[in-house]
DNA sequence: CAGTCGATTCACT
DNA sequence: GTGAATCGACTGA
């Protein structure tokens, strides 16, 4: 056997369809880090779908605004948002432009780099926690608001590009409820991971945010 | 314009 | 298992 991976960018075209298709296709294929610092890959291993406005989980649900602006845009580019204050998300936007839909990338393996993630995830005890989890991934990859908005396809040396690589295995994928997702977008299994990998995070139900004592709310 | 809370993580009990 | 950290976008008035 001598096949070498694919080491060529997914094309937009390969973004450019149902988000339902596109996530759990995305499992297993090289994510590609760039910058001054040097290279990281990344192995995905989870990922969840966000499907536009008509989607209750998604940011797009009520409508486009600043922060959302980019899922609203054409496929391929690069959605990051910031949250709980202290961290980051990293998306890649997909479906037909319009659709605001999107994939959530939520964790993977560093095959590569990995030393140049570790100074920046100093409390991972071992490398599979590098990128387990949503902000983790974020966190070990050096990604900030900076790169909201761009071109995952403008080839091999953009800031973050995906690789063509191996069309993963569909047996070796489960699906499930989204993480932290509550309410009506909630019964959705648009979760999608690589059966038995030791870098996919824990599932978490959706918790609802404690009501505030000072509220004038009357209490139960 | 002020209040609320999040596509989370970490430290602690 | 529970709660704190931390801030800007969003919501409704």
């Amino acid at each position: 056997m001598n096949e070498s991976p694919d080491r060529t960018p997914l094309p937009r075209s390969f973004f450019d369809r149902p988000v339902l298709e596109v996530a759990p296709d995305l499992l297993g294929r090289t994510l590609v880090r760039t910058t001054e610092e040097g290279r990281i890959e990344l192995r995905l291993t989870e990922v969840e779908a966000y499907a536009g406005e008509i989607d209750p989980g998604s940011h797009a649900f009520r409508g486009r605004t600043a922060r959302n602006a980019v899922m609203f845009g054409p496929p391929g580019h690069v959605y990051v948002y910031f949250t709980y204050g202290m961290w980051h998300c990293l998306n890649l936007v997909c479906g037909p432009e319009g659709s605001a839909s999107g994939v959530l990338l939520r964790a993977g393996e560093i095959v590569s780099g990995a030393e140049q993630a570790r100074p920046r995830r100093r409390s991972a005890r071992n490398d599979n926690e590098l990128a387990k989890g949503p902000a983790r991934l974020a966190t070990a990859l050096d990604i900030a608001l900076t790169l909201n908005g761009e071109d995952a396809c403008a080839g091999p040396d953009a800031p973050l590009t995906v690789l063509t690589g191996t069309p993963p295995t569909p047996d070796r994928v489960l699906a499930g409820p989204r993480t932290g997702v509550g309410g009506d977008g909630a019964p959705h299994p648009w979760r999608f991971w690589i059966d038995g990998d030791p870098t996919v995070s824990p599932y978490r139900a959706h918790t609802p945010r404690k009501r505030r004592l000072d509220s004038r709310r009357p209490g139960a």
